[in-house]
DNA sequence: AGCACGCCGACT
DNA sequence: GTCGGCGTGCTC
């Protein structure tokens, strides 16, 4: 027999191995969806899953070259052919390779992969001298016990790359290596103490007794066992945990070791599980029916985002009364500590059965539930972020996408650049499941589909049937800030006019608390010199280093390089400049991140508690949760963010929202700039609202340099639905998402002249096949160099009703031409992004 | 992706 | 002359 695999690596080919006769394999049957070990390449294993068997060898592929399958790691397939055809989808749609799929779709600890062993060689007589490097290695191994570190770990303790060095004592043989499976996940086992068989009777325990005569604490012991068994009604047949058995006590251990040497217990090791629901079950509450879903894809569009809690709440609890299993996706796990009440109220329309599937979750727990989801169909309810759209859900009767407009179910940087809720319409489409989409803000893309009738919008969510005419009271105003600057009312190197400095000092006199929004992260996102004009650049990347003063460091947004704040210019060389006869340094930061604006604010209103909310405030578990205890504590009165704000728990008593640029958020170079803005600022209005009941007199500034923007007169109408029909007939126009169907296709390569030549060459060659209204030329992106990668963009456009199977062939076609006609092609790498973000 | 092999510039 | 960097090709 043949076995194709899937391997979790980057490669479009297709790869055999024999399945061998003898050992395991002649006892147990391999099927497709099995997980198996092979080495692949001259080294390594990794965990492959076979694909389909045939008991012919693969045409093409000389049969000495065939590897033999090394071991099975499964007792029943984990992958079916419903999961199978998800993958192949995603790979086919994304245009990505299937073993990335896999690498996506299943969690890490399913997939072992080998590790290299390095093991010192006793027999090993040095005869001549070695370098001090050399000998440090060595010396590293020998301190080691057992002499073997993996090469990570080699690696790590010597702390710089090694590989010459180790080459040369490999070749002396002074350092074996071998390569070992790791395990990458371990069940976690409890201890039980059972009757052994011969005692499981009263007529035997009696003779247990007669034998334990002298021994009187091993008696209790045993006594004690009975008692617990009796107590739980297991009979003389169940087993008690170890723990709980010995108390803590080492003695109790010994005991229950001594009683096992007689034969009298028997020690048991069962698997626990990290994920079951430990929670009692909860009280039955009455959920009110939930309005049927009568649609493939409904759209919930609720004004408050508690409306859109309950009609989730209401279909979960459903869908769980029918026995199905539901999947909620959302498009992070840091909003989920701020939205505890929900989670506990889903909690109980799921009967208990709630579990969790998101980074924040660890290894283990995220394995565990991939692995029960496929052995068990029970009504559950699943809570995960983008990935958990690939969890194997067998009896799956609705997937919730929350927050549908969110940007970050669309995966970025690593292939397949898959967007979460575009998997899910798909799944829902293939099986039949329906899809409930919703948001008080939904992204352009989904009123589309609500206007042409492809998508319902739920009755009692949509927020004009409920809505008075300027319910959001808010006082919308804007700050012309290039007025304030010419009237000299701004301070050199401000941020916060003095109009908006009076509007904050009228809030704070009300006892209310403001809350300013300015979405930049850092301190200042240039550092510009004064001499010769030169800013100071990532020399990895074509952008700008932005300075923080949290690390008191330049950073790169882009590719994460750090470097201190140099004293002299690095173009120049000049340390300071004499300005108005004052010396000053050269290097000046400039613009305004958001902890530059806490800095300032903290400086105007010395006596306010201040807030900050960036990426940095956020980064862990133990960050988010000081940062609402600070919350909860309830003095802050001012709270400074980047976009991040939104998710968090920060809305009530607000008297005044102010956006510090609001030129930054518009300038963005991308179409979908003004949509984002709007749903942004809407979202944090509604937020506001809501936390006051809809009572709420709240104020809402706009620091602008163009005060005529049409955003702004938009904005002032709060009407959000017509915003977006008027995006959307400028897309129309414009020809793009979602009347065409794009793609980013990026090309990158170190060697700017070869990209550029390149990027033309399969511009070209795209044009031949697509025609050159549907590709544009090669262009340079807004960011032209990321890490050393130069990169040119070629967009292609498709109408949204045209089927996506000839441009994909296009695509592969064009990728093939452009390899066999230019050489230089293979140092450059194209990278599809499919319904680009 | 990760490894081996081969070419070419830097330093002993 | 050797070392070591990096570009290139291959993996059933």
């Amino acid at each position: 027999m043949y076995a194709e695999l899937i391997l979790p690596l980057a490669l479009s080919g297709q790869y055999h191995y024999r399945v061998p006769e003898q050992g395991i394999f002649a006892e147990q049957q391999l099927l497709s969806g099995m997980r198996v070990v092979v080495s692949f390449g001259a080294k390594r294993f990794y965990t492959g899953i076979v694909r389909r068997l045939s008991p012919t060898p693969p045409e093409g592929v000389d049969e000495r070259h065939i590897k033999p399958i090394e071991s099975i790691l499964d007792q029943k397939p984990l992958v079916t052919e419903a999961e199978f055809a998800l993958w192949e989808w995603v790979a086919h749609y994304y245009h990505a390779s299937l073993g990335q799929v896999m690498r996506l779709a299943l969690p890490t600890g399913l997939l072992p992969e080998s590790q290299t062993l390095v093991t010192l060689c006793p027999e090993y007589q040095s005869d001549r001298p070695l370098e001090p490097k050399a000998l440090e290695l060595l010396d590293a191994l020998a301190q080691t016990k057992g002499q073997t570190l993996t090469m990570e770990q080699l690696r790590h303790r010597l702390g710089y790359d090694c590989s010459r060095v180790f080459d040369l004592l490999y070749n002396l043989g002074a350092v074996q290596t071998e390569e070992r499976l790791k395990t990458r996940y371990k069940p976690r086992v409890k201890v039980y103490v059972a009757l052994s068989t011969d005692y499981r009777s009263t007529d035997a325990l009696s003779r247990a007794e007669e034998l334990l005569s002298r021994a009187p604490k091993q008696l209790e012991m045993l006594g004690r066992w009975l008692i617990l068994a009796e107590e739980r009604g297991i009979g003389l047949e169940g087993c008690i945990a170890r723990e709980e058995l010995a108390q803590h006590s080492p003695r109790d251990l010994i005991l229950i070791r001594a009683l096992v040497g007689r034969g009298i217990f028997v020690l048991q090791h069962l698997a626990e599980s990290r994920i079951a629901p430990h929670e009692d079950p909860p009280p039955i509450t009455e959920i009110g029916k939930a309005e049927e879903l009568t649609h493939p894809v409904s759209l919930v569009y609720t004004r408050y985002s508690r409306e859109r809690e309950e009609q989730i709440i209401g279909q979960v609890a459903q869908k769980i009364r029918e026995g199905y299993q539901v999947l909620l996706l959302s498009p992070s796990a840091a909003s989920f500590p701020a939205q505890a009440q929900f989670i506990s109220e889903l909690t109980r329309a799921a009967l208990g059965k709630i579990y969790h599937y998101h980074p924040l979750i660890n290894e283990a727990k995220r394995t565990e539930l991939y692995l029960h989801l496929t052995s068990s169909e029970e009504a559950c309810l699943v809570m995960g972020t983008r990935q958990a759209i690939f969890l194997p859900m067998r009896r799956l009767g609705l997937i919730i996408v929350d927050q549908e407009q969110e940007y970050l179910y669309k995966q970025q940087h690593s292939a397949p650049l898959f967007h979460a809720r575009d998997v899910a319409l798909w799944l829902g489409h293939k099986h039949s499941i329906p899809i409930l989409l919703s948001s008080e803000t939904p992204s352009a893309e989904a009123i589309f589909n609500v206007l042409r009738g492809k998508y319902a919008l739920l009755a009692k969510s949509q927020p004009e049937a409920t809505e008075q005419p300027h319910a959001l009271a808010f006082d919308l105003k804007t700050i012309d800030l290039v007025e304030q600057r010419e009237q000299g009312r701004m301070p050199y190197g401000a941020s916060i006019s003095p109009a908006l400095r009076e509007a904050m000092e009228g809030a704070l006199r009300a006892g209310k608390r403001i809350l300013l929004l300015q979405n930049r992260r850092g301190y200042a996102p240039y550092a510009l010199c004064d001499a010769c004009g030169g800013r100071i650049g990532c020399p990895h990347c074509n952008v700008s280093l932005a300075y923080h003063s949290s690390q008191r460091c330049m950073q790169c947004h882009y590719c994460g390089y750090e470097q201190p704040l140099p004293v002299a210019c690095p173009s120049c060389g000049t340390r300071s400049v004499v300005y108005r006869r004052t010396e000053r340094p050269a290097l000046r930061l400039v613009g305004y991140g958001v902890e530059r604006v806490e800095e300032e604010i903290k400086e105007l209103f010395d006596q306010a508690e201040v807030l900050r909310i960036d990426s940095e405030s956020l980064q862990s578990n133990k960050r988010i949760q000081e940062l609402h205890q600070r919350i909860e504590a309830g003095n802050v009165d001012i709270i400074v963010g980047t976009q991040l704000i939104k998710g968090q728990p920060i809305w009530d008593n607000i008297g005044l929202i102010a956006v510090v640029q609001l030129d930054t958020i518009l300038a963005y170079p991308d179409f979908r700039s003004e949509e984002r803005a709007y749903q942004l600022l809407m979202q944090l209005l509604l937020h506001t609202s809501e936390a006051s009941g809809g009572e709420s007199s709240c104020q809402l500034l706009l620091q602008t340099a163009r005060p005529e923007h049409p955003f702004i007169e938009m904005l002032k109408r709060r009407d959000y639905k017509s915003f977006i029909k008027q995006q959307l007939s400028l897309r129309q126009m414009l020809r793009f998402a979602p009347f065409w169907r794009m793609t980013y296709i990026r090309l990158k390569g170190t060697d700017e002249s070869v990209v550029e030549s390149i990027a033309q060459a399969f511009a070209e060659l795209l044009i031949q096949r697509l025609g050159a209204d549907r590709v544009s030329d090669a262009q340079e992106p807004y960011v032209a160099r990321i890490d050393n990668q130069h990169i040119r963009e070629i967009v292609c456009r498709r109408p949204f009703s045209e089927s996506f199977h000839h441009e994909r062939e296009a695509f592969a076609a064009a990728e093939q031409e452009l390899t066999s006609l230019y050489p230089l092609a293979k140092r450059v790498r194209i990278i599809f992004d499919i319904d680009p973000l």
